[in-house]
RNA sequence: GGAGAGAUGGCAGAGCGGCUGAAUGCGCACGAUUCGAAAUCGUGUUAUGGCUGAUACCCAUACAAGGGUUCAAAUCCCUUUCUCUCCGCCA
């Protein structure tokens, strides 16, 4: 979330700001719930410091064995006063909070302003889109042709939108994720292998609850979340931390199944891998010093697409426009991988820099030697999306003869250098 | 699932109705000492909110979280969460 002094002194730049994003988003209710709340707060704040102070003198009264009761039955009533103040202070503060929640974060000045994904700007390509001189098919059809993906058994166990991987299709999957994990803890990333259930509180530090509660897999009986991305357990891990300034940057990566329920995408995406309610993800998390976090986006983008470039698939880096911008984020690079079923680049992965906004959020501070603290600044990526690089390695690696090359630094964790 | 113990500052750990925002130790900062350092000595060192030009003063709040008793709660009561020990069960 963001500071509230700084909403209320700067109500008028907050605005502006909300409005380069989509959506709406009320800032003047902030403002107001604060004013009431000061007023209020300035009262009982009154009274009670009469309280401390008569009760201070009680408790010389009583040590000298005199007799207190007259100012007692007085301080009962400024005692109910306080307590009526108090409660009503409770439901506003509570409103203020949520508020305040409701607020997304503030786009960065670097950010392009635009509507929606059709505004976003092109930073960056790494290769051409990849060339046939056969007719390419799509995932889903080299999958199911060749037995290694099985939608519709599991429709049977499960519903729409899950898949089964079977033999080399399992075993691609699980080379990925491991050569992921690989790369990345070579560059210095920290492994983490977190729960895949979440608590309440959880999903609000990372900005996913109180917004986004239908997008969620409650766990019935529970007040307990499927993850709906390693982000939530990984930034989470820290929630209401003071950190060793020496001890930042913090770097993890962690793979997860994701569980998301998709709701809005009726009708998109519905063949293949790439929208489904289930899907493994390798992710990375960065924790560091405010003055660091620009550059700490730099290179957390650069280590999500040295996968690519290791896989050696076509991919453009787009930097998201103000209407596209996540909630929690003040600046987003996607990824987007090349996918010649679509005839266009597809996200596989959003790498974001959150500044201090999740860490407001979920009090993550930092201290340096001199005892001064502040709030840490986090940010995270995808590194990748496994199942839409399967998808998109059958694509792009795919013969005339319906067979699939493995990329070169997958064969020691396929044991084959082709998939037919 | 059953029985018991516990949760206090960056860390360890006292306190168990008023003089405790919290002893003591560690850590850290500054100073003395030193050619410099270690050791030693001295001083200081929580956060949030209100007020404010102010990171100064003053005021309020906070001892897992929430509620209650009381003129007054870290201290008493209730609920929840988490941790530990023993038993049961299980991969």
């Amino acid at each position: 979330m963001l500071d509230l002094k700084f909403v209320v002194e700067n109500a008028q730049l907050v605005k502006e700001a909300m409005g380069t994003r989509s959506g709406e988003y009320d800032v003047d209710i902030v403002v107001e719930l604060d004013k009431k709340r000061r007023e209020i707060l300035k009262e009982v704040e009154m009274l009670k410091a009469e309280r401390n102070r008569v009760s201070a003198e009680v408790a010389v009264l009583k040590k000298n064995k005199q007799d207190a009761s007259e100012i007692i039955a007085k301080m009962k009533e400024v005692g109910e006063k306080i307590k009526e103040l108090d409660g009503a202070l409770g439901p506003i503060e509570a409103d203020l909070r949520m508020a305040l929640l409701s607020i997304p974060n503030i786009p960065d000045k670097s950010v392009p302003l635009g509507k929606d994904d059709g505004d976003n700007v092109e930073i960056r390509k790494y290769l051409t889109p990849t060339q046939f001189d056969f007719t390419p098919k799509p995932h889903w059809e080299i999958g199911e042709g060749m037995g290694l993906l099985d939608p519709t058994t599991a429709g049977k166990i499960t519903g729409a939108r899950f898949t089964i991987y079977r033999g080399l299709g399992a075993r691609l999957e699980r080379a990925i994720y491991n050569f992921m994990l690989d790369t990345h803890t070579q560059n210095g990333y920290t492994e983490i292998f977190p729960p895949f259930m979440v608590n309440r509180d959880s999903m609000t530090g990372t900005g996913q609850l109180p917004k986004f509660e239908e997008d969620a897999y409650a766990v019935k009986n529970t007040d307990y979340f499927l993850v709906p991305t390693a982000e939530v357990p990984v930034t989470n891990m820290l929630r209401g931390d003071v950190v060793d300034a020496d001890k930042l940057p913090i770097w993890y990566t962690a793979y997860t199944a994701c569980f998301r329920g998709e709701a809005g995408s009726a009708g998109r995406d519905t063949r293949g891998l790439i929208r489904q309610h289930q899907f493994n993800k390798v992710e990375l998390v960065k924790f560091c010093m405010p003055e660091n976090s620009w550059d700490e986006l730099e290179s957390l983008t650069a280590e999500a697409e040295l996968i690519l470039q290791k896989l050696g698939i076509p991919y453009r880096v787009v930097c998201l426009s103000s209407g596209d911008l996540g909630f929690s984020s003040a600046k987003t690079y996607d990824i987007e991988v090349w996918m010649p079923s679509y005839g266009r680049y597809v996200e596989i992965s959003s790498c974001s820099n959150f500044v201090d906004y999740q860490a407001r959020r979920m009090n993550i501070k930092y201290r340096t030697r001199e005892g001064k603290t502040g709030f840490v600044h986090t940010l995270n990526g995808s590194g990748l999306a496994v199942g839409r690089t399967t998808a998109a390695i059958l694509e792009n690696f795919q013969n005339a003869d319906g067979s699939v090359r493995v990329p070169e630094v997958l064969i020691p964790y396929m044991g084959t250098d082709i998939i037919k």
